[in-house]
RNA sequence: GGGCGAGUAGCUCAGUACGGAUAGAGCAUCAGCCUUCUAAGCUGAGGGUCGAGGGUUCAAAUCCCUCCCCGUCCGCCA
């Protein structure tokens, strides 16, 4: 028996090579045109087409519907196994019919040889590929803003890696920089107090208060100074600001009082809390030893929450890469040293300046990275006038460092971050690491907002990813208990927390990333079509099939699925392959959501109008299971991808 | 002002990389289907100037140009 890792492509390489003899051999004073094979709209016009006669009849000045014919003529599909028949059709196209009984065969067959493995074709050429998600700074829960992130990195990790590549899933821990400073600072004041709740939550809390408090101060500050100059424009702003935080600071007051007045107290102990927090966060830079163990030990509480929340959705991480490393090591000066070497840099006051525009002039990059004419990069200031680096400065020394372990980087980091990362990508040539350069990859996802605003972690405005995941495991136990009374309590709380974190992903992955998404619950709550839910109960249907059956089929006769739905079905089985491949070069994880949700979608249908166990005949019976047991590989091959429990049962 | 991204049914979105046959789903609305393999399901109906205008082409949601609208970036923040 054949097996076919990827049978519909099979089937196009036949056509393919048809196609290309027999314009040989007609049109021999014709130079061969790229030969393009499109899946038909309709499954009347067979399963491929080519519309090369409208162009070929133009050079030729006939009809395209006569030279189809022509073509059609000449063709001798009988030496090919897949190829049914070829057919002129419509205004000019070549139709191309498989032959179904073969073709049927040929799939089922190598679903049910190659199983788990069906789908997963492997690259020619496998890299070692970085793939940087997550990243949410160390300073409160991941909310559902952020959770888009891991979700879109996770998926491709898995799948890149099922392509044959060896990946390793970081996550960059922005631990240097004020926001850091300003939560330690907090938990410093409160006396490094235990946890009494989730860790993550527990430090979010701290933040925002702490970061209000501050803040009011601050702005008090500017306006008095205000006021002495006689600034009126000064004067404004800082009271348009003061206003929204006092008002911030009300909602803080009454969502946690102890821990706000508690703060308050302490903090107006000090009489410049500013200047604490700067001083904190120069120690930290300078990595003296109080201020790492304190800076850390906060990072880490926030850290471990966020560990807890990714493992409830099946995610984990490689390594975990600490900003403040690179600053403690040489990394970040031997960065600044080669890049003083190169011409694009200027020094106003101290202030270095990385020219990235100048880049792309001297090494003519504007037309090889896609970048409009107009589009002149800004600079990006390197070091501050007191010495101090930027981000993006030890970003450039992470980016080298990553390139030292891996010849490929995709950093899932969001689109208001394009310029950043473009300008990284500068500095990279500008270093003379060109490949690495070429081989950096920004995947830009968009910004997941709440009706009316953007979510705001400094302002504690946000929904954590846990609530949603909590929100839709309990939506879920209610559907199953209606749907399930008979079910154990242990069996509900199972299902419902399949079903409720699978609804999450899916919602979240489902979507082309570079759109941007308003949250609401329908979106994550859907529990029907179009849903992890809904690909999950079908696969659960199929198990159940497969269930009651006591031997497995005896040489099913694949020629008596003869339905156009059995045709469709075996199709898009068949195309898993392709789908996969594409998906995976194209980095496309919404993708593999929508092929998921098409399969069960034609499944469904199937499954309500022909019977499987209680078919006219055995022999049909058998063939129909062997359908069903390749659908449900097909399916759990697919929603392993993008990391959704298959289950037996639900 | 400039860059980048988006604009497809009342709502949420596929389809655009590589132009092809009547532009597809779901939600919502309406009408049906559980003595038959799991009704988280299925069947059917209505609903479209594919943001606007021009161009290229035998053929444009898809390519090119102009414009409109929304988001986002253009920090000695991260």
């Amino acid at each position: 028996m054949m097996i076919a890792p990827t049978p519909f492509e099979l089937f196009r390489q036949e056509c393919q090579t048809v196609l290309t003899a027999v314009i040989e051999k007609t049109l021999p004073e014709v130079a061969l045109p790229p030969i393009n094979l499109r899946k038909t709209p309709n499954i009347e016009y067979g399963q491929l087409a080519t519309s090369l006669c409208f162009e070929l009849a133009k050079k030729l000045g006939q009809k395209p519907l006569d030279l189809a014919e022509k073509l059609v003529a000449a063709i001798d599909p009988s030496a090919f196994s897949l190829i049914d028949k070829v057919a002129p059709a419509g205004g000019g196209y070549i139709n191309f019919h498989l032959n179904f009984a073969k073709f049927s065969e040929l799939t089922l067959q190598s679903i049910k040889e190659l199983d788990s493995q069906y789908g997963f074709v492997k690259t020619d050429t496998p890299q070692k590929i970085i793939v940087e998600h997550t990243s949410v700074n160390p300073l409160h829960p991941i909310h559902i803003g952020q959770a888009r992130n891991p979700m879109i990195g996770d998926t491709l990790a898995r799948i890149l890696q099922y392509r044959g590549h060896e990946v390793s899933r970081h996550y960059y821990i922005d631990d240097v920089g004020r926001q850091s400073s300003v939560v330690a600072y907090g938990y410093l004041k409160l006396g490094k107090p235990q946890p009494t709740e989730k860790p993550d939550l527990f430090v979010g809390k701290i933040y925002t208060v702490t970061c209000c408090i501050v803040e009011i101060n601050r702005l008090k500050q500017t306006r008095d100074r205000a006021t002495e100059l006689q600034n009126a424009a000064d004067l404004v702003k800082a009271n348009k600001e003061l206003d929204e935080w006092l008002s911030i600071a009300v909602e803080l007051k009454e969502k946690y009082p102890v821990l706000f007045e508690m703060l308050l107290a302490k903090i107006e102990e000090d009489p410049n809390p500013e200047e604490e927090i700067n001083k904190l966060n120069r120690a930290y830079e300078d990595g003296q030893h109080e201020a790492k163990d304190l800076i850390r030990e906060v990072s880490n509480l926030c850290l471990n929450g966020f560990q807890e929340t990714m493992n409830r959705v099946n995610i984990t991480y490689d390594s975990w890469d600490w900003e403040s490393d690179l600053v403690w090591t040489p990394q970040v000066n031997q960065v600044m040293t080669q890049l003083k070497t190169t011409p694009y840099l200027s020094n106003e006051k101290g202030v270095l300046q990385f020219n990235a525009d100048q880049v792309t002039q001297t090494l003519n990059l504007k037309t090889k990275l896609g970048l409009s004419p107009n589009n002149e990069i800004p600079p990006l200031t390197l070091v501050r006038a007191d010495g101090t680096t930027l981000y993006t400065t030890r970003d450039i020394a992470y980016t080298i460092w990553k390139f030292k372990h891996a010849n490929k980087v995709i950093n899932v980091i969001g689109m208001e971050q394009s310029l950043a990362q473009l300008q990284l990508k500068l500095a990279l040539y500008a270093l003379n690491y060109t490949k690495q350069a070429e081989n950096l990859f920004h995947f830009a996802y968009n910004l997941v907002t709440l009706p009316g605003y953007k979510m705001s972690s400094r302002r504690g405005h946000y929904i954590t990813f846990d609530e949603v995941l909590n929100e839709a495991i309990n939506r879920a136990h209610q559907e199953v208990t209606k749907r399930s009374p008979m079910l154990s309590p242990e069996e509900k709380q199972t299902i419902a927390t399949f079903v409720g974190l699978g609804a999450v992903r899916y919602a979240l992955i489902d979507v082309d990333p570079s759109k941007n998404v308003i949250f609401n619950w329908e979106r994550v709550l859907n529990f029907e079509t179009n849903s992890a839910p809904y690909v999950q109960y079908t696969h659960a249907r199929a198990t159940s099939i497969l269930r009651k059956i006591t031997n497995p089929p005896q040489n099913p006769n694949y020629e008596l699925l003869t339905e156009q739905l059995e045709k469709e079905l075996i199709l898009t089985i068949a195309s898993f392959p392709d789908m996969f491949i594409e998906a995976t070069e194209y980095l496309k994880p919404n993708m593999i959501a929508d092929y998921t949700n098409n399969l069960a979608d034609k499944f469904n249908t199937f499954y309500n109008a022909y019977p499987v166990l209680k078919a006219d005949t055995q022999q049909l019976t058998d063939a129909r299971l062997t359908l069903v047991k390749a659908i449900q590989t097909v399916l759990k091959n697919a929603l392993n991808l993008i990391g959704i429990v298959a289950p037996e049962k639900m």
